[in-house]
DNA sequence: AATTCGGGGAT
DNA sequence: ATCCCAGAATT
């Protein structure tokens, strides 16, 4: 059995292929670019970065274009109000980013802008580990490493780890720090991205266009495919609730959420809590004629909401609402827009 | 170390 | 149905 594989040619061998099939994305400066000196927008790699947490980027990039037309820096961001910046991440999920999107954007313009380091871009608000090392080496050439999960996916196969997934993605970690060239850091990131997205894909990577095929112990093996080996996850359980279309005149009553917890911060039908178990208790916010007008089916990471619609009309506005006139509704995440389409499905 | 937090597309 | 996606923050 030989000792472990060495990578000593992993970082040339895969710039080069890099600099032939890199993918062109709105945000990035091509490699041949860069050889002419062109750098990246650090607003905009930022920007991107968060955007593209857990987020395909068929998903993001029509909001990475929307944000970048009416913030084209990060000063105009930050002196967005909170609200208008909520209403433009409705639908790309996982809302903390947006609240911590503009907390950053402040503290950026506060210090003059963005600092240049990992270890102090990761101090920021809705920067992690990755997204330091992504914003330090493709917007500030340091010699800082990316690893998401493209990157673990390609290095439990390269080293066919097979031991507790958690522990495995620190040696990743490591291993891929180590790997780092020192000249062209940002685009060595890229590429490792792009291998695993077009090549080192979750099911039936292509091995045989693989510039690195001839280094991955997974390959060797035979069964490439089986790796990242992942522990299993729980099985998503279902929840109930209901969601009330108030209406008055042309307008309809929608709520601010808090700051904190699911959908924090942004826009809302009024409606139950939805009880871990069981039918939700709650009476409905007003006493009025409700008629119940259909039902949402909508998944979240950890549990499948049934939301039951029912609609009335009042006679005069609870002072409580957002009363928002029913044409210019924006704003709401995905399952309250499936709500609202099924009281105005005109709308 | 485990859980919370969205949404949509691919398989 | 299950997995995945340029993960971070909280508990």
């Amino acid at each position: 059995m030989p000792g472990k594989r060495s990578f000593k040619e992993l970082p040339a061998r895969l710039l080069a292929w890099y600099d032939k099939h890199a993918r062109d994305l709105p945000w990035r400066v091509s490699p041949a670019d860069r050889a002419l000196g062109k750098r990246p927008d650090p607003y905009r790699i930022w920007l991107s970065e968060i955007m593209l947490q857990q987020t395909t980027i068929p998903h993001g990039t029509p909001y990475f274009h929307a944000f970048t037309q009416r913030w084209p820096t990060v000063e105009a961001l930050a002196n967005s109000r909170d609200e208008e910046v909520m209403t433009a991440w409705a639908g790309l999920g996982y809302y903390a980013r947006a609240r911590n999107l503009l907390k950053c954007a402040r503290e950026v313009v506060a210090l003059g802008g963005f600092p240049e380091t990992e270890k102090t871009l990761v101090k920021l608000p809705g920067i992690g580990p990755y997204t330091a090392g992504a914003i330090a080496a493709i917007a500030f050439d340091q010699q800082a490493a990316a690893v998401d999960g493209n990157v673990d996916r390609v290095f439990a196969r390269l080293l066919a780890l097979k031991g507790e997934w958690a522990e495995e993605k620190k040696v990743i970690a490591a291993e891929v720090r180590a790997l780092v060239p020192e000249k062209r850091p940002g685009v060595f990131a890229e590429a490792l991205m792009d291998l695993g997205a077009t090549i080192c894909t979750p099911t039936r990577p292509n091995c045989l266009i693989c510039p690195l095929a001839d280094m991955c112990a997974a390959r060797a093996e035979g069964e490439p495919d089986t790796y990242p080996r992942k522990p299993a996850k729980a099985a998503t359980k279902v929840r109930h609730g209901v969601a009330y279309v108030l209406l008055e005149g042309d307008e309809v009553m929608l709520v601010r959420r808090p700051d904190k917890g699911l959908l924090g911060g942004m826009l809302a039908l009024p409606g139950t809590e939805w009880p871990k178990s069981g039918m939700p208790d709650e009476a409905p916010p007003v006493e009025a004629n409700w008629e119940t007008i259909g039902e949402v089916r909508h998944v979240f990471t950890h549990f499948a909401l049934i939301l039951t619609v029912k609609q009335a009309r009042l006679t005069a506005k609870r002072p409580d609402g957002v009363w928002t006139p029913i044409r210019d509704v924006e704003g709401l995440p995905s399952v309250f827009a499936k709500a609202f389409l099924l009281a105005l499905p005109e709308a």
